[in-house]
DNA sequence: AGCCGTGTTGGACACTTGCGCAATAGCCAC
DNA sequence: GTGGCTATTGCGCAAGTGTCCAACACGGCT
């Protein structure tokens, strides 16, 4: 029995969920399954938390936010409009592993019912959608890609990378993440008119 | 205590788990609603079912599987491929209403846990992949389209179709259903070789 | 009419869930 | 040390789940 601090418990709690979210998913998760991931009673978890609901909230956002964050340090710190989108849909893989767009589907499935997570969810894409838009701009201003309208060509670009990850996370077959990388990199040359394979063929 | 044949009690539990699933969605949806919908015991539905993960995943198919059918008629009942494609497009969005589309997102997601709900979206996620690429391949042979690869693409048209409508009806905003069909059409006459605005334009 | 097959009932069962609460035990100030 | 504040326990509770089954009652057949 370890006593912790309030605010470092918190933490600890979060931290916790994450994982349980990680590896069963948000409908899975139970509030035991966290309290015995982090090592103590169930009873702690609702000393804490006011219920279950934010509690998942809370950790899916912390989750999705982490993966937001790793692709964005990633993308700063190489240079250049092109090596940018490829470490971009590099990352996006790596990110997006099975249990992370697990996650999402789970969230984007409980959008309709539960208004905290369907918040979280539509602002964490648009970040994403935002990460993208912003590398094509900088694309744009450079003079190396040819887009009209940089937002609604992240939202394609990132629509297809979902529809095409969805099918392979969710039924595990028909479309192999090579695939998804390349397809998606192909439709990105298309939009900002690079030439063939300049972003869809492999370093 | 109405007493019917096998045959017809199957189609009312069916009927009823339809249309529960299609109120309250797959997870939240229980045995006791299904049997409260049609007005029986809930020890009914387990005389006929094997089990809640099956019957759900029956629901599920024949809910999903009449908008299928809808969109194999209403493209058997034109004629040319490019005119084909547009009713494609066209009834994707009439079939996926709100209510339908949601139950994809909840049968993707709760594909993971249960196993003949995988089954089954994957199967009709197949049936409706293969409704375009055979769409697609007609118009190669009649040398309207230009394809390599028209499993692929239909893959790729697909998933862009199901990845921008999922933010559509998860977020209800950002993205407008005319926008989806737009670019999902744009993204087709690139793939096949079509002039801008063949399939995208407005009839 | 009476009977029997079977469609149907309604609750038992074992289990899981989120949650609350009295009791306990660790840490810090004195 | 020792007291007191409070983080933590561990169990109980009520509600909810899928599944199963003995009993019941309806309807067609003899």
């Amino acid at each position: 029995m370890v006593r912790l601090s309030p605010d470092v418990r918190r933490d600890v709690i979060l931290d916790a969920t994450v994982r349980v979210i990680r590896r069963k998913g948000m409908a899975a998760t139970t509030v035991r399954d966290i309290a015995h991931e982090m090592g103590t009673s169930s009873g702690l978890i609702h000393h804490y938390v006011e219920s279950m609901d934010v509690l998942l909230a809370d950790a899916f956002e912390r989750a999705a936010g982490e993966d937001l964050q790793a692709t964005r340090i990633a993308l700063a710190q190489v240079s250049g409009p092109v090596a940018r989108l490829r470490i971009f849909f590099a990352t996006y893989v790596r990110a997006e592993q099975d249990w992370a767009f697990q996650l999402w589907l789970d969230a984007w499935a409980e959008a309709v019912r539960r208004p905290a997570v369907r918040e979280t969810s539509h602002r964490l894409n648009v970040a994403w959608q935002q990460v993208l838009a912003t590398a094509i701009r900088e694309g744009t201003a450079d003079g190396v890609f040819t887009c009209d309208d940089p937002e609604a060509a992240a939202w394609r670009i990132l629509s297809l990378l979902d529809g095409l990850t969805l099918q392979a996370v969710a039924h595990a077959v028909d479309i192999d993440r090579m695939s998804v990388i390349r397809w998606s990199a192909r439709l990105a040359e298309s939009e900002l008119g690079l030439a063939a394979g300049s972003l869809s063929d492999l370093p």
